[in-house]
DNA sequence: GGGAATATTCCC
DNA sequence: GGGAATATTCCC
């Protein structure tokens, strides 16, 4: 079974140690404490060869062995045992591949000694860009050469499938101007407070 | 480790036995296929002590022992030993509990010796509640019962008007998302201008 | 029970 | 590398 670290929540913030003041304080997220730990708790090595290691500058790490790193180590830190699966989590949160000859890998938050860091390193998110491709749902199937009934259940299931991305693609849309009307109000906000500040400073001069 | 079930693709498309015809046939959910064979792999006991089986009926299925089942069934088949996990899936598939009393739960087509049948159980769609829910109504329509032509005709019709005003509503969306980029783009100028501006009054006085 | 975030898998 | 579906977790 796994191990377990700390912080297991999925949520980002945590209490305060003194159980009094709420202040909000952000958590990294459990894979890159789990990552992290991971090179920490000790330097991981079988027969006398290294697995996983901080880089030699310490802003980054190397999997030497992928193959023992997958049996050993991915198990005891995550629910799987697959290199491919650890290299998307460190792709989603903006981890960079060095090299094309080892397996080393960097974030600028990522680095020896600043496990403090960990918290200003976010997950990618999925953002669309301002017109998406609603060439991909467009359905391009030619392959109906039998007869018309079946052609027509054909039409008909291809009419739905279009239908369902169609109302699919409409939740997105809705859910991205969702997200810019947040940002008007931020910005908005943002710049009242700045006129208010600046006018004060004005003032006082 | 977790066992391999025969299909563990994450896509629901499988290819025909024949290997010639690719019609694409669905494959029940991971989660459903693993549900079933864990019901049908031999009744789980111990202690001579039923942990999970079928109903009476074989129409659904009862977890006699939450404790046992979670540590010893559920990491057999899943990446982990939380009951609450599994009753999480069981509730995204659509399965209801049928009393306070026990740990029984159903599914119209989850049923003893119909493991054919688990394809037809659907995912719910996770649907934000923000949004006005007028898109909620058609998604399971397959069973055209009888004199189905004119129905099928007529069912085509509708949805080719309603793929159109979706189509529409679509492109409407587009365009309320561009002015909304372009009004966040005038407000993020303003910004900046009112900042030199200000800055260059301070500068003045 | 279900929303939503993160994790894992599969595919391009 | 990253999109997208399913799985797992956490929270209300």
């Amino acid at each position: 079974m796994e191990l377990n670290f700390g912080t297991n929540s999925l949520d980002n913030f945590c209490s305060d140690q003194d159980g009094l003041s709420l202040k909000p304080l952000r958590c990294p997220a459990p894979f890159l404490l789990k990552t992290y730990d991971l090179l920490e708790e000790g330097s991981e090595e079988k027969d006398g060869i290294k697995i996983v290691s901080w880089n030699e500058e310490g802003n980054g790490f190397v999997v030497w062995s992928p193959a023992e790193f997958s049996e050993l180590i991915l198990p005891r830190y995550f629910k799987h045992n697959n290199f491919s699966s650890f290299i998307r989590q460190l792709n989603t949160y903006g981890f960079k591949k060095t090299s094309s000859k080892i397996w080393e890998f960097k974030h600028e938050k990522f680095q020896k000694g600043c496990r403090h860091m960990l918290v200003e390193i976010n997950r990618k998110k999925c953002e669309p860009s301002v017109f998406p491709q609603y060439l991909k749902s467009c359905s391009e199937e030619n392959a109906m050469t039998s007869s018309s009934v079946e052609e027509s259940i054909n039409n008909h299931e291809i009419l739905m499938e279009e239908n369902k991305n169609l109302k699919k693609e409409r939740l997105e849309l809705q859910m991205q101007i969702a997200e810019c009307k947040a940002l008007e109000m931020k910005l908005l906000d943002c710049l009242s407070q700045y006129m208010d500040t600046s006018q004060n400073k004005v003032r006082r001069l």
